[in-house]
DNA sequence: AGTCTTACTATTTTT
DNA sequence: TAGTAAGACT
């Protein structure tokens, strides 16, 4: 087996020997160091400050990741500190492998790779296990992803006799995420929190936790908080980190969550030489424990905080960046920043209205031939969506018009059940006490060994206290069970006691492989002859190829379950569909940001859930999209939606509101009106509702208010404070059935089925179509 | 064990 | 509407 702390750095050797370093460090300590030219003094100085804390609030397109880099290689360069004396945290593995590559690439051959360059949880995992005996586990301990996590508190649930029908495993993981995410270890959580079952959710959370350590395992939140927990209870460790980590950066600091403060709190108090990067006005992660009071509380947590403002953006041009900028200014919760460029205004930001979702994707598809036909490459166009039912629509229309697509984001590659089933056997192999494990694949492929057997197993396993492959083993020797499963369970038993055998003897790719055959795994999907199979077999081809540049299996599986991303379809020229929150941190020539509705954007449950805080999460989120945009961004709403199978009306989006007029031109859709584009006859054409566009009118009425939804308009789901007024519950207009009715976009018709406030309804033009009440009216 | 039926739900997503 | 997940049925 391999040994996990084969590659953390050694503690000793704090002073840098001299040669290459030297010399530019020389340079540098007289400021004109290669790296340090073409920085502007705002960059300079954040680059500089290295001496305490400093809070860099850089600005979309302002030169962060170039500052965070550069700050890393002039610490070198200077001989502050060896590379395995900073601590550089990012959120992804994508951000820390970027920063990676350009750090070396900053500063040359002569320095090895950063130990404690990483994720905040790769780091966590890797500091859990040099010290894992501390807190009750192992140090070759599993890491559980959100899947085993759901599975091992449905047994947990089970186990405590709580109905999991009305008590879901999934929402007891997303509460115990939640505490996690706090910091808030099961003595910590309140005992009267009676967020689930009753009030049961901190005994569950405790048996949970109870059931980790025993199998030897830590799920994602674990790795931060078990950090957190040694720190405290054991002062000479942290310690001994303080000392260790002489400089501390941090990127996407507005992301950080409680634990995560906490830790890196911890941590600081050593040297206090922190360097938060981050913008307030990009946290849109707030519904997964983001805290962005962590930024905005930076100053006070750190006294004599030294806070820079990188405000000179280097990627939008001037019309762009004034609608972006216009339209965060509408936040109360924020620090404050001011962006500016030098570019040119360039073409203002456009809004265009469209009839409905399909006119929208034919317009945007239409106007994307365009700038292909005018030469623009495909992978500079972006489509922004608020949320992924958004996708479709436009896949439908590219496949048709043959335009190159990539969907960016979606299912990961390790979390396809072919990758999860083959980890599964490797995890079993590595650590046979992986109950979680074995169970996934004990009775895959179909080997007979069912809900009975495994049972049996469950109550050995739990009666002796004991994991069920060892269970497994005992009971095959007995007589409990029934010939067939027991012949079929020694088998497995033997199959795995034979791949453990060759774990040292055989390369860990060829054992991946025989592993797989032999298993009959393979064989189930060849069996299966459907496409999707196919794929199947192809990502298990991919999964072991992968596999070639890690060492050896515990290697291999340790990076999976942390490091692993699927960087899928790159190259093709075509354009991008995503949405708004995997945009962060990319730009594109030109960005479409269709869906600016009220319910859409600002969505409807984040105003409901958070009121005021969701509302300017949302903002952020549009914020975040236009500054994507280098030269043309392209904002879209259409005034009726179908939202899960029923037809709405719409509202324009607040933020609309919100841009500033002389950056912004209302353009028209192009399958606009007078031309016969929809199945049906338009009761009201689209022009006479919009030509003045309404988000204009809007803001004629009102005088500039921003929290109040735009007025005006009679109906659908109207929202003000995130109060729906209007809502689609009180039954004010009994309809009955057989009565005539007019809806704005299919005419009129005929009800057939009343079913509370939903109406079927046959359209003498449109046919029959479900529609919710609110949208006719008696003919 | 496999297939059919019914009920339910329906942002955003990394590790 | 559409997709999934769990339960019933055969």
């Amino acid at each position: 087996m391999a040994d996990p702390l084969k590659n953390i750095g050694d503690f000793a050797s704090p002073v840098p020997k001299p040669g290459g370093i030297a010399a530019r460090a020389r340079a540098a300590v007289t400021g004109n160091a290669a790296y340090l030219e073409g920085l502007n003094p705002e960059q300079l100085e954040a680059v500089q400050t290295l001496d305490g804390p400093v809070l860099v609030l850089a600005g979309a397109g302002t030169g962060k990741t170039r500052v965070l880099t550069t700050r890393v290689a002039h610490i070198l360069a200077t001989g502050r500190a060896w590379p395995s004396q900073i601590l550089a945290v990012t959120f992804t593995n994508k951000a820390a492998r970027e920063m990676k590559e350009r750090v070396e690439r900053m500063v040359g051959e002569t320095v090895e790779g950063m130990p404690w360059l990483g994720t905040f949880h790769s780091i966590g995992a890797k500091i859990l296990r040099r010290h894992a005996e501390l807190v009750g586990l192992k140090s070759n301990f599993t890491i559980l992803d959100t899947d085993d996590q759901i599975r091992l508190l449905k047994q947990i649930l089970s186990a405590a006799d709580i109905d999991d029908k009305r008590w879901p495993a999934r929402v007891l993981a997303a509460i115990i995420d939640g505490w996690k995410n706090r910091g808030l270890t099961p003595e910590k959580v309140s005992a009267g929190d009676a967020s689930f079952a009753d009030g049961r959710g901190r005994e569950l959370y405790a048996a949970y936790q109870e059931r980790l350590k025993t199998l030897n395992a830590a799920d994602f939140g674990d790795l931060l908080l078990e950090n957190i927990r040694l720190f405290q209870e054991q002062p000479d460790v942290l310690e001994q980190y303080q000392k260790r980590f002489r400089y501390m950066l941090v990127d996407e600091y507005q992301d950080t969550n409680v634990a995560q403060y906490l830790w890196l709190r911890l941590l600081a108090q050593g040297t206090r030489n922190l360097c938060c990067v981050g913008d307030d006005d990009q946290s849109i992660y707030g519904w997964r424990g983001a805290e962005v009071d962590n930024i905005l509380r930076f100053e006070r947590d750190f006294p004599g905080a030294k806070v820079i403002r990188l405000e000179r953006n280097y990627r939008s041009t001037g019309h762009i960046l004034s609608a972006a900028s216009h339209l965060i200014a509408h936040n109360e919760s924020r620090l404050g920043k001011t962006l500016h460029t030098e570019d040119v205004d360039g073409e203002k930001v456009t809004v265009t209205g469209a009839w409905d979702s399909e006119e929208e994707a034919r317009d945007i598809g239409e106007e994307i031939e365009q700038l292909h036909r005018k030469g623009h490459k495909l992978s500079e166009v972006a489509i922004l969506v608020r949320a992924s039912f958004q996708m479709r629509e436009f896949e439908d229309r590219f496949v048709t018009l043959g335009l190159p697509y990539r969907v960016i984001g979606g299912p990961r590659f390790y979390e396809r059940q072919e990758i999860r089933d083959a980890l599964a056997y490797f995890r079993v192999i590595v650590q046979p006490a992986d109950d979680l494990a074995f169970e996934r694949i004990v009775n895959v492929p179909k080997r007979g060994l069912g809900d009975s057997t495994l049972q049996t197993l469950h109550d050995y396993a739990r009666a002796n206290n004991v994991p069920l492959v060892d269970a497994a083993r005992a009971m095959t020797a007995t007589e409990e069970l029934k010939p067939k499963p027991r012949g079929a369970l020694k088998d497995l038993i033997v199959s795995f006691d034979r791949w453990r055998n060759q774990l040292e003897s055989l390369p860990h790719t060829e054992l991946a492989e025989i592993v797989l055959e032999e298993s009959g795994y393979t064989d189930m999907w060849q069996k299966e002859r459907s496409a999707e199979a196919a794929g199947r077999l192809e990502n298990l081809k991919e999964l072991v190829r992968s596999m070639e540049q890690f060492e050896n299996l515990p290697g291999f599986l340790e990076h999976i379950s942390l490091v692993m991303d699927a960087e899928s379809g790159a190259g093709q020229d075509a354009v991008n569909v995503m949405t708004l929150h995997s945009a962060k941190g990319l730009e594109f020539d030109t960005v479409f940001l269709p869906g600016w509705e009220e319910g859409l954007l600002p969505h409807q449950r984040s105003l409901d859930e958070q009121g005021r805080a969701g509302l300017e999460e949302e903002r952020r989120l549009a914020h975040v999209g236009l500054t994507r945009a280098r030269k043309r961004a392209k904002i879209y709403f259409t005034s009726h939606r179908r939202v899960h199978g029923l037809w709405n009306s719409t509202v324009p989006s607040r933020f609309l509101d919100e841009l500033p007029e002389k950056s912004v031109e209302v353009a028209e859709a192009k399958g606009g009106w007078g031309q016969p584009v929809s199945r049906f006859d338009r009761v009201e054409p689209f022009s006479s509702t919009y030509n003045t566009p309404g988000w204009q009118r809007g803001r004629a009425q009102r005088g500039g208010g921003f929290s109040e939804a735009p007025r005006g308009y009679k109906r659908g789901p109207v929202t003000i404070n995130g109060k729906a007024i209007d809502k689609t519950g009180a039954p004010h207009t009994a309809f009955k059935l057989g009565e005539r009715v007019f809806h704005q976009k299919f005419g009129y018709g005929k009800i057939t089925e009343v079913d509370g406030n939903k109406l079927t309804v046959n359209f003498d033009k449109a046919g029959e179509k479900r529609v919710v009440e609110n949208f006719v009216e008696r003919a």
